[in-house]
DNA sequence: CCCTTCACTTGACATTTGTCAATGGCCTAA
DNA sequence: TTAGGCCATTGACAAATGTCAAGTGAAGGG
């Protein structure tokens, strides 16, 4: 279940992994399987690891008093999840993550990233590009839910993330994109008379 | 006017800065004053500069069709502006920035801050923090946009930002806050009459 | 100093989205 | 196989927010 880790580093930090550097990454990592429905962090636990999806798909979500989720993040293989700030600041999160479907991650402290970090290059770099590419996509998402009404923000993730709409089911990306599952059928339906240009 | 940066940097990375670097510093920079309403930025160009703000303050903010203005940023002194997409992927921005009040500015490329990186370590530093601390507001902003109604996200927007509301008007955080100015008039008028716990 | 402009407020009304309740389909576990 | 649960859909209604228009007051430019 490394390979793909080993892939995507390779990807990022367009370096190759040496065979050393590929025993210590697999050596940092701790593998881990989620049935579904496990929970990878609950609200109020500190987040200490951050994980790499190498199977499967996650979720993150707060609750609110009313008790319903406010999902944040939908992710799947070769994505990272996790409480980003509670992982940095050792804060309680306020989310819950937990599994999807039945995953493999792996799991990863922030202690012995940072000292990858500087026993691999490749780490430091595909790090930075990570925060780069985070930070982008979260602007971007931030602008669409400023900008765009409900139904422009469904067809951007259409657009954006095709592969979200196979794996998870539409309560959770209504939810994702900040609407009830009730509008989001609507929206759907709507947009069924009007397909494409009108 | 670099006195405010090389204090932000030393604050950022806890290193002291020295003679040398912060000569570095004075040459990197180029210093730029904008007035009121003047751009340091407008769609369709490529944000060749990220700006460190030394006095005066800026907005960030798309146009749709309709001629509306959605603001996804509002900046102050001591703070970053800039399109970070454009600037990292040399793509051409969907946003304007522009001067609020009259402001003060310290100008610098991509190209420059990563030889910069390897020349001052303390940048590096700084930069690291500021990508982490930037991911972590937008992760909470995007929470606040998805999760709270809007009248929730004008209080935590007081909470967080009380800065903001003494030096930007009303319409703007209106914008900023995904509504309109006379929603966020009524918000704050029902406010009035049901001030804090009740 | 006047005039324009702009920000803020308010009212009436339209639109969007949420809430609640009911239904039917499908999958899964006993 | 069947019962229960979950998901998607739909209708009727409620609440939140937007739109348009008008009016007031304060600030800035000529």
């Amino acid at each position: 279940m490394f390979e793909n880790l080993k892939k995507y580093i390779e990807d990022y930090s367009s370096t190759a992994v040496s065979e050393e550097e590929y025993t210590l990454i697999q050596q940092s990592f701790k593998p881990k399987k989620l049935r579904k429905r496990q929970y990878l962090l609950q609200e109020g636990d500190v987040c200490k690891y951050m994980a790499f999806i190498t199977q499967g798909s996650m979720r993150q979500y707060s609750v609110d008093e009313s008790g319903n989720e406010h999902i944040v993040r939908l992710c799947i293989e070769n994505w990272w999840v996790g409480d980003y700030e509670s992982y940095v600041m050792l804060t309680p999160s306020k989310y819950n993550i937990d599994a999807v479907e039945d995953s493999e991650l792996l799991l990863v402290t922030n202690e012995i990233i940072q000292d990858l970090k500087m026993k691999v290059p490749a780490i430091a770099k595909t790090i930075a590009k990570m925060d780069e590419r985070n930070f982008i996509a979260s602007q971007r998402r931030l602008h669409a839910s400023i900008s765009l009404s409900a139904e422009e923000r469904y067809l951007e993730l259409q657009k954006s993330y095709p592969e979200l709409f196979q794996r998870f089911p539409q309560t959770m990306i209504a939810s994702y994109l900040g609407i009830t599952p009730e509008t989001l059928s609507r929206i759907r339906k709507q947009l069924l008379s009007k397909p494409k240009s009108a």
